[in-house]
DNA sequence: TATATATATTAATGAATTGTTAAATTTATA
DNA sequence: TATAAATTTAACAATTCATTAATATATATA
């Protein structure tokens, strides 16, 4: 697995190539945008570590750019960004990011998000939809479509139900989730259950499976 | 993966010797019982496989002192017997044998019950789901699989059964099961009685083994 | 075989977890 | 800015699970 490391400052790239060659990955390093570019053309990284907030070039258009380019167009993409900043989640997502990681970086975090990315990718391959039965769930497109019917779900209700979709099955616990979907937002428990009773109740359908004790997962 | 074979007979260390090296471990032996320790404590082993039946010092014994020292406190014990002896397979596993197998050794049966119990160390870390027969266990999912049927375990049970499937054949104290199932929590021998009786009553099977006066294991 | 010991079983209780609703708060949009 | 929509929380209801105690049964040992 290559991953291509893009941050103005020398000490966080080599923090994280140190953290992450420790991890078994192939990693390169990229001190601006530009310079982003060339490399990942070079190596197509499976995974783009990118910095929002950098002169020049800032990570938001790097990552538009790298969309536009073949080699990239289907790497995975997580940003770092302070959690001050004033870049909007909406603007890196809509640029085409996959995750997000604020700082202060904790490498422990930062790796199992990696982990999470690259073995999710793996199971969706570059598209962006995932279909199970009679329900498909398209990512870019913002679409959820239920036995031929498109149903509107609010974002946190439909990034929920991604999640869950993109390892159908596996059993995903409420820290998971909040790790994934909410960023690691301090929200409770009771938050994710009323999110699963709107979705249970738009789709009027129960593949959210409770595992209690345990989480929520997307079964048939 | 280290194994240290005890016997008072020169021809089945041999044997045993040149059929586990074969199979790619790395072997040792030891004549008796008093020789068995210091090898013991030099090497580590990870398997050790007991005569029962030896001069001076005999299997069980042997097993007792191996339990006492430290590098040998978790590695794990097979006992080998004739059909006809006298030693009972509950002396065997009160002084901490993890399994038995009964001579005329079938070099095929020993080695596949030695993958057996060696396997957790290896394999389990990177597949979520344990299969034995037709009973399949997937943590990821937090499913139990028996018959082609999906049953339904709650938690404590779900990590109990995971937990004495991880090795089979294997005898866990309840001890042991408290320490890793319930992290040390002070809950009484009872309480795991009661967990046994419900995993068998769902799965209407008998595969977890009561050892009388030692604790359970899961064996087919 | 009698006795002691360990385990199995049952049912009751209380603990823990999740579901649901409505209201408060935040965010997006006309 | 006003309005609507989305998100979150709090409160409490509903459910499931975990634990224990009591008793019955099984097993080993003298």
């Amino acid at each position: 697995m290559k991953i291509l490391i893009v941050d103005d400052e020398k000490d966080i790239l080599e923090f994280l190539s140190y953290n992450l060659e420790k991890e078994g990955y192939q990693v390169s390093t990229a001190l601006n945008g530009v310079l982003a570019l060339d490399i990942a053309k070079k190596i197509k990284p499976d995974l783009i570590i990118l910095d929002v907030m950098m002169p020049e070039m800032d990570g938001i258009s790097t990552c538009s750019e790298l969309r536009k380019i073949p080699e990239t167009q289907n790497s995975l993409i997580l940003f770092l960004t302070a959690r001050s900043e004033e870049y909007s989640e909406l603007a890196g997502f809509n640029a085409g990011a996959d995750d997000y990681v604020t700082k202060p970086i904790k490498p422990k975090l930062l790796i199992s998000r990696i982990k999470a990315l690259l073995k999710r990718n793996k199971s969706i391959e570059s598209s962006s939809s995932i279909k199970i039965e009679d329900i498909e769930i398209d990512k870019e497109k913002h679409v959820l479509m239920y036995r031929g019917e498109e149903i509107h779900l609010a974002r946190k209700e439909f990034n929920l139900l991604y999640h869950l979709m993109t390892i159908p099955g596996k059993v995903f616990t409420r820290e998971e989730i909040i790790s994934e979907v909410w960023n690691d937002a301090y929200v409770g428990d009771r938050t994710i259950d009323v999110h699963v009773r709107k979705i249970r109740e738009k789709t009027g359908s129960n593949y959210i499976k409770t595992i209690k004790g345990v989480g929520y997962k997307f079964d048939i």
